[in-house]
RNA sequence: GGGCACUUAGCUCAGCGGUAGAGCACUACCUUGACAUGGUAGGGGUCACAGGUUCGAUCCCUGUAGUGCCCACCA
């Protein structure tokens, strides 16, 4: 006997043993030969990570996809697997070494380093695994893959896979080594790629203006408002000429930057070719002496300087900024780095800098300007500044040897498969998204100055040149025939950029390079499900790689998922302190345990105060468990296309609900002894009842099918809730009760076997959805007198046809009908709740009296009415109601308020008689009748047609109060 | 600066060229033999605004206002 309400907990972690028992998710597994395939590769979660929503949504939509195609005979591959997040490991790794106060990272050297980040990963490595399974997640988990390995480890392929790929596009061209300017992050001293560069907008708040007699020389004073913070201003210099030009009346030329301290790198002052203003001292081939260091640098014109900004007048520093690298190459002028790779003033800065931070060499470098009477003013501004999205400091363009990939022309093939179809992005207005990046795509900088990642496969000979080989001894053999003589070798000591390999997972998790059968069998991919964030990143590369090594797409559907929100449509960040963890919505938290939890290991402490108030003000108890199934259901409830989700606790609650509400009906199922029959065929019920709820079956399993083909989810769970709760439970089940209480053996018989049927076909369809609640009430199902063994979530989607019957359903609405209209007007008359009323029905067709014979057992329940007759006409002193042709009466002279009974009345004729003009209105206009089409056409006459007879009838009734 | 969305009931959101829907919240009633994590009935919207297309627009087009997101090197 089942419980009173579901139990998730007690549940959850059964049934996923059961499934675990049976190697459920197996792909190519017994009983799957034949099948056609069909394969979607997990977008792998950092090692380093935790389950958020975002992975619940991703994850949840990814296995109703598994779940629905493995019951509809695919033999089924969900690809799991981990990334192994460079940056973010080695991070996570050395915050552990700081803490346990350990040796660092540069302390233990390489080797020992990587030792402990192996080690880490090993031992933690497994969480996110672990909670994905709570999700009930349907991976083929024996086939887990890491994105990295080390060589002849279990991984190993994974190495020969990405090194494959680096030799092969080397040897194509398409990987090359450049010195340029790179997006260094001086916190982790590597380089990062354009797309993990995040502009940060920066509002300065002071003025200074120079020579100002309101505002005398005060060095204490300048120094004081540079301390609050330098950036976000525009500093205008005075850059004095060596010497005085013929035709420019000035002594200098005043610049604007927002980097003061990069001028210690000026090599050049650029201003545009055709401003006059600068003229002379271009035609004069004026210098400048670059105060504090001295150094005399061009005057030059460069179409790039923009006459309407600033002074007109630019600084040019080729080593620190993107543009003026440009022009200085154009120009011919020095790149000098002054920069260390910690951001601190190097050996080519003037002596007293070096070793001073870029921000305090900023200061210094503002406050002698100014001693020289060289500063102007200063300018509060609006910049956009770009910071390491990791590291979260501002990023320093510098001049480095990175390795790059020459992604414009990965991109060509890749822009072609979306253009002509071969793979389709759902919604589809994403693709404007990749067009726009792909076609104005840049050289992707691949190499990574840190240790955790798949080491660069380049060797060093003694005088730097290199050879890119697939391994040691190929390398040598290389140099051998290049030196021809044997020269000790030294590898490149960077990594490779983490999407490098994630780009390939949809073949490497396969087991390319080699020729395996599931290369063949599940490339490519089906679908691939993930969130608009990681289009480029992840997308864009995964169709490039594939496409040049698989010469196939990597997959054929990119459904693009929305963000998850918390309730007031922000986005979940532990500073801001609104995080809810799925395992929380899951498992329920107590209020104490997440207050802690959002409080601890904040970026910002003075921010916990105001997290534990809102935390107790939205979470006064705590939270409760929902279970897996809820919040899977909520979230797909809500996974409308292109619409983020707005999570709150109320609907997980709602959906919650619903899960208890088929657990009930599944009980009452139970105590009705409701048993699958093994010759049980829909089509040949008899029961009129039956052959609705059969045809209401067929209808949501189409809607359900067609929702989860479209990618639908919203759509698909919404049609499974209606016709559960909206069907099923409030209608269906409520119409049969007299037929399982009566002692109409057949019928009763026939019945029970029809609940037991659709039961199933609710827990089919909705398994995808909610694969814990359904496989544990199917398990509790009894078929033809025996305890079930088979899994649900192997059993066969529902495949129905023709159980609709027009006629059918006339019938039910009619029964409906009426019983709303009873119950309706028996509120609005204040008849106790508890009171059986006698009912006469007037004026019935043939047709009517038989439906009202049929079915009069349960018109009587479910109207609370104690008898039902008919009568030839309503008597006095009743309530009238009319449905269809015939009238009921309510006749309770005395509990009836006549005064109220003719007021109802005349509502309901105005309500009719406003319909019916409107139908008439339009009608009448000669336009609609002659261009609209029939059924529109017919659609207003029945309207006319049938709000005339009802205010017939109404009048009719109304008259017979009032007589 | 460029691009993409969004604006529908108090709240969260579906929807659609043919007289507006759900959940939550609200009101009233109900311990009716699956379910109070429930049942029944009810109130509540000129579908942001202005034009246009159409026989007909909440839906299509244009513009306006507001909101959000993405991309972009502008001193």
């Amino acid at each position: 006997m089942l419980e009173k309400t579901y139990q998730p907990a007690a549940i959850e972690p059964r049934i996923s043993a059961d499934w675990e028992k049976a190697e459920a998710f197996k792909a190519g597994g017994p009983g799957n030969e034949g099948k056609p395939a069909y394969s979607i590769v997990i977008p792998p979660p950092n090692v380093t990570g935790s389950l958020h929503m975002g992975h619940a949504l991703n994850n949840t939509l990814q296995d109703v996809l598994c779940r629905f195609e493995r019951m509809r005979g695919k033999d089924v591959l969900w690809q799991p697997g981990t990334d192994h997040a460079g940056i973010a490991t080695q991070m996570v790794v050395e915050r552990q070494l700081a803490l346990s106060q350990q040796p660092g990272r540069r302390e233990l050297g390489r080797d020992k380093f990587l030792e402990k980040v192996w080690a880490w990963k090993d031992e933690s490595g497994g969480t996110i695994v672990n909670q994905l399974k709570r999700l009930g997640a349907s991976c083929d988990w024996s086939r887990e893959r890491f994105t990295m390995g080390a060589n002849g480890g279990p991984d190993d392929q994974m190495v020969r896979a990405v090194t494959k790929v680096f030799v092969d596009l080397y040897r194509d061209g398409l990987i090359y080594k450049d010195k340029r300017l790179v997006n260094w992050d001086p916190k982790f001293q590597t380089a990062i790629s354009d797309l993990e560069v995040v502009q940060i907008e920066k509002r300065g708040n002071f003025t200074w203006m120079s020579g100002d007699p309101e505002k005398p020389f005060d060095a204490g004073a300048l120094a004081k408002v540079l301390d609050r913070d330098p950036s976000g201003h525009m500093y205008y210099f005075r850059y004095p000429l060596t010497k005085t030009i013929k035709g420019y009346d000035k002594d200098h030329i005043v610049v604007a930057t927002t980097r003061p301290e990069t001028m210690l790198g000026d090599t050049g002052v650029a201003v545009h070719p055709e401003d006059e203003r600068y003229a002379a001292l271009v035609a004069a081939k004026a210098t400048i002496t670059l105060p504090l260091v001295g150094r005399i640098i061009p005057i030059v014109a460069d179409e790039y300087s923009d006459p309407e900004k600033g002074t007109g007048a630019v600084k040019i520093t080729p080593a620190h900024d993107f543009n003026d690298f440009e022009v200085g190459k154009r120009q011919g002028l020095d790149k000098i780095n002054i920069m260390d790779a910690f951001g601190a003033m190097g050996d080519a800065a003037p002596q007293s800098y070096r070793g001073l931070d870029r921000f305090e060499a900023r200061k210094r470098v503002v406050s002698e300007i100014e001693a020289l009477g060289l500063l102007e003013k200063i300018e509060p501004t609006t910049q956009m500044l770009p910071h390491g999205d990791r590291s979260g400091v501002p990023i320093e363009p510098w001049l480095t040897d990175q390795w790059y990939v020459n992604a414009a022309e990965l991109a060509k093939p890749a822009i072609a498969a979306i253009e002509n179809g071969t793979t389709q992005f759902v919604p589809k207005n994403w693709e404007k998204t990749y067009f726009e990046w792909m076609n104005n795509i840049q050289p992707w900088c691949i190499s990574r100055q840190l240790w955790w990642g798949h080491q660069i496969p380049a060797w060093y000979g003694p005088d730097g040149h290199y050879f890119v080989a697939l391994d040691e001894a190929d390398a040598m053999g290389l140099a051998k025939a290049h030196y021809k003589k044997n020269e000790p070798l030294k590898r490149d000591e960077d990594v490779l950029d983490t999407w490098f390999s994630s780009a390939l997972w949809p073949f490497s998790t396969l087991g390319w390079p080699d020729a395996t059968p599931e290369v063949t069998r599940y490339y490519p991919t089906s679908v691939l499900v993930t969130g608009f964030d990681i289009i480029f990143f992840w997308v864009a590369r995964m169709m490039m790689m594939g496409l040049h090594f698989k010469k196939q797409v990597p997959f054929k559907d990119i459904y693009i998922h929305a963000l998850v929100r918390d309730e007031k449509g922000q986005k979940m960040s532990k500073s801001k302190g609104n995080v809810l963890d799925p395992l929380d919505i899951i498992d329920g938290i107590a209020l104490d345990a997440l207050l802690t939890k959002r409080t601890t290991g904040l970026m910002r402490p003075e921010d916990a105060k105001r997290i534990e108030k809102d935390t107790r003000k939205e979470f006064p108890n705590g939270i409760p468990a929902y279970g897996t199934d809820a919040l899977r259901f909520t979230l797909a409830r809500m996974a409308a296309q292109g619409r983020d989700i707005k999570l709150s606790l109320p609907v997980i609650e709602g959906n919650r609900n619903f899960a208890t509400k088929l657990w009930n009906a599944a009980r009452f199922a139970e105590m009705n002894e409701c048993v699958r029959q093994r010759d049980f065929d829909p089509n040949k019920v008899s029961n009129t009842l039956n052959r609705w709820i059969a045809g209401e079956t067929e209808r949501a399993a189409t809607a359900v099918t067609a929702g989860i083909e479209g990618y639908k989810f919203n759509e698909a769970s919404g049609a499974i809730y209606e016709f559960v709760w909206g069907v099923f439970c409030d209608w269906y089940l409520e119409l049969i009760k007299p037929l399982l209480m009566g002692d109409d053996e057949a019928a009763k018989a026939e019945t029970r076997a029809t609940v037991a049927w659709v039961l199933d076909q609710i827990l089919k369809l909705l398994h995808p959805f909610m694969p814990f609640l359904t496989e544990e009430l199917w398990a509790h199902m009894v078929e033809h007198g025996e305890a079930r063994r088979n899994l649900l979530a192997l059993s066969e989607w529902p495949k129905l046809t023709g159980l609709a019957n027009v006629r059918v359903d006339e019938e039910i609405a009619w029964v409906i009908a009426f019983v709303e209209e009873v119950r309706s007007v028996r509120q609005e008359m204040n008849v106790p709740a508890g009171l059986k009323v006698p009912l006469q029905v007037a004026g019935a067709n043939p047709t009517t009296r038989n439906w009202l014979n049929e079915h009069e057992d349960t018109l009587k329940r479910l109207a609370r009415a104690d008898s039902l007759t008919i009568v030839k006409a309503p008597p006095k002193g009743a309530a009238l109601m009319v449905v269809g042709e015939a009238t009921i009466a309510l006749p309770l002279e005395g509990v009836i308020d006549m005064g109220a009974e003719r007021k109802r009345l005349e509502k309901e004729i105005a309500k009719a008689g406003s319909d019916l003009s409107k139908a008439e209105s339009w009608l009448s206009n000669e336009a609609n009748v002659a261009n609209s089409p029939p059924h529109v056409l017919d659609l207003n006459r029945e309207r006319v047609a049938e709000g005339a007879e009802k205010i017939k009838r109404l009048k009719a009734a109304l008259k017979r109060i009032e007589a």
